[in-house]
DNA sequence: AATACTGTTCGTATTTTTGCGAACAGTATC
DNA sequence: GATACTGTTCGCAAAAATACGAACAGTATT
């Protein structure tokens, strides 16, 4: 019986899950790729290149902020969101890391 | 009233949405990184890495397949696993190209 | 053909994610 | 201070993801 395997995954496994599961919504995506276009990144302009909602906009904006991604500052009457930099390279460092490290051996199914 | 919206997402970022989604969870990063890692990947392998049944072990698996980065192939009772080259050089380079278009801008929130 | 081994599929339970409208809180304007 | 504007939070519903054991199907061995 394999009831005492007790194995755990590694931080740096959950990071990159974690990193890639908030990327793993297309409005997430097009929301990181406007961030990185533009420099006017109002909610509202967020909400108005997206197919949803503003409540949904504004959760989705919350799990990127959560993943580090994104930040979120306070101007006026709106929100001016921007990408994280440092986080932002943090992730980009991750996802090269593992792309690189998963090359694949000549080995390997052929 | 915003009802006639109408934008959809592209299938550009559909795709890398989907990528990251695949990623989005770190059983599966163990099983890329083992699958990187090793030539032998059978599907015992993967289960003795991993602290979750084996009906799991199978779906997640069966993800990453339908994302297309890995491939299955039946060897006597057993099923070797490896990655697929094709859409993983893919993926890297969709997640490589996300991450440079994303090239944060010196005007953006300072 | 019974047995052992390997991995998938099925059925199900639980949790998480996604989405929305309504209500709310804050700022600016009249 | 009423009104308009901006964005978040709340409450809820529907869908998807995660996980498991049991049952199954295939191969190999006895």
């Amino acid at each position: 019986m394999d009831c005492c395997k007790n194995k755990d995954y590694t931080i740096d496994n959950e990071q990159l899950a974690h990193f890639a599961k908030a990327l793993g919504h297309p409005a997430r995506i097009t929301i990181l790729n406007f961030l990185g276009a533009m420099d006017s990144c109002y909610f509202g302009d967020l909400h108005n290149e997206l197919p949803i909602a503003k409540a949904t906009v504004s959760q989705h904006l919350k799990e990127l902020k959560e993943a580090g991604l994104i930040q979120g500052e306070i101007e006026g009457p709106r929100v001016k969101y921007c990408i994280n930099r440092e986080n932002w390279e943090k992730a980009k460092d991750s996802f090269d890391v593992f792309f690189d490290s998963c090359k694949v051996k000549a080995t390997c199914c052929d």
